[in-house]
DNA sequence: CATGGTGCCTGACTATGGTCAGCTATCTGT
DNA sequence: ACAGATAGCTGACCATAGTCAGGCACCATG
């Protein structure tokens, strides 16, 4: 029969013949493919370098192991390790010039696996949104939560995201000038805040929390990349930014959403939100709710 | 900056953590993964075993690493090797009943890692759509053209994807009943073929060849997985199934199309077929083409 | 029936990744 | 100051994968 299963396993053997293919350009520059982890582990980190511990973590390598690839890597004169100014025991690596060369060697390889591979398709979006699908089902354990500035560019993406699918989602459409705080001022320490769900370098999804320094505040801007809708993590976010807004000493948060929304509006009624009458003069919302912390 | 290709990136690193966790589970029952992999490349070809230097074609590996697998293999009690019939030079590997009991553990593995993996998605029949243009645009050298029976399981999966699709797409809907020789009966041979395009045991493509053993074929039912479209794949059944047409001794071939079909009119237009008067009572069709060989 | 080619096997060797015990230097808490 | 924990290093060891030359049996040709 032609199964879902079959389906994946032709997913998994084309992504794994294609996997084994890029490893394969990783070894065209003479180097073994640990060493060759190592060093871009360490590259990814900037000029700063890295602590071991982090890079082990990061390459699931044991403590003995990745020190003989340092050695290695020392000796090639590509990597310097440092002791670490805070902490005697642990060490810091980092790239020397010439590991900084042969860093941007290796990206410039997969950048060009990945660019012809994009180049080649007729449908270059699609293959990203069906990327970006499979990516977050896979890694959907791996999703972290951190605080931003919203100005940020990762935060900027997340916003023009949300405001365009506000666009397309409201009958009469939707301008972010036309709402209270376009620019999202109040949503940076000390009153507020701003959370970005992070996946292996690309934001997933925000949530602002605005506040004046009192004990109320309001919840603005939630938004899922669509690619991770339904894995729950718009109740991870919702949950984490309650807590910064319990560490900012607020025990009343309020929002407002719209109908053209529904699966928000469902989120908050099944997470401990009740309605509430209009508190504001916002052209767009039509639902408003609180919650006590 | 926010770039395709820290989608992509992401992508690899998602799909080689998931693809390292299958090799894990693969290690899960105490053998090397290389043995394992033998173990399922014979098993894969059923009871009639199967040609060494195709399971090392398949693997990619060197003979003598091969050999000595199936050493090991032979004496888990796993693996029979027997010579040829056809020539002695070559032997043929089959699972004995405890090989195929040790494959079907390993099966169900992969088949559990995928079920699970399906089950804890919202959405699982876009993960399957987005595995699918993945694997397609991998895999897009890989794929293969040939003969098949219109009867055939992955022949009707094939053109049950065709009828939906031109119900979905033309405005009065599409009941195959209504047209011309709804059973595929004069695709067959003597006097007519019919083609699939294969990618890694899922069918991606189709096409029709009707004869009456005279020199006018008609091309129809050519259809193309949703996946796979803008690869050429079109173009590359078109072009086989004139091979086919002229080893069947005709000489002109014609078709009927329609205009909610563009993409197919317009494969038509350019690759050597003209337009000509309806040829036929069909309901469904408003251009016809003929092409002379 | 000789010749060269093919498919498979064996033995010898290497590289890479990975494990583990034990060591030193350093930090943390009391 | 001291005990215990922590980070990293070294040496010794092992398993797996992979390479290569040479050999044997068999096949296809003349």
């Amino acid at each position: 029969m032609l199964t879902d299963i079959a389906r994946i396993r032709r997913f998994n053997r084309a992504v794994t013949t294609e996997v084994g293919a890029l490893d394969d350009s990783f070894l065209g520059r003479g180097r073994p493919l640990g060493v060759a982890r190592v060093l871009n582990a360490i590259g990814q980190s900037g000029s700063a370098g890295r602590e071991l511990g982090e890079v082990r973590d990061f390459l699931q390598l044991d403590s003995g192991l990745l020190s003989r690839i340092l050695r290695t890597l020392e000796e090639e004169g590509l990597v310097l390790t440092a002791p670490h100014p805070d902490d005697g025991r642990k060490r810091l690596a980092r790239l020397t010039a010439k590991g900084q060369g042969e860093f941007a060697a290796y990206e410039s390889l997969s950048d060009g696996h990945a660019a012809r591979l994009l180049g080649g398709h007729p449908r270059p979006q699609s293959l990203l949104d069906a990327m970006d699908l499979i990516a977050s089902a896979l890694g959907r354990n791996r999703i972290e939560i951190s605080q931003a500035d919203p100005r940020d560019e990762a935060s900027l993406y997340c916003l023009t995201e949300y405001y365009s699918e506000l666009a397309r989602r409201f009958d009469q459409g939707f301008d972010v000038t036309l709402s209270a705080d376009p620019d999202a001022a109040s949503m940076r320490a000390p009153c507020g805040t701003f959370l970005l769900a992070w996946s292996d370098g690309l934001p997933l999804g925000c949530v602002g929390l605005k506040g004046n320094g009192g004990t109320v505040g309001e919840i603005k801007r939630m938004w899922i990349a669509p690619s991770a809708r339904g894995l729950g993590l718009a109740k991870r976010l919702m949950g984490a930014v309650e807590s910064a807004a319990r560490a900012l000493s607020m025990n009343t948060l309020r929002l407002d959403t719209n109908s053209a929304l529904p699966e928000a509006v469902a989120l908050y009624r099944n997470s401990g939100w009740h309605e509430i009458p209009r508190f504001n003069n916002d052209p767009y919302p039509d639902h408003f709710f609180e919650k006590a912390l």
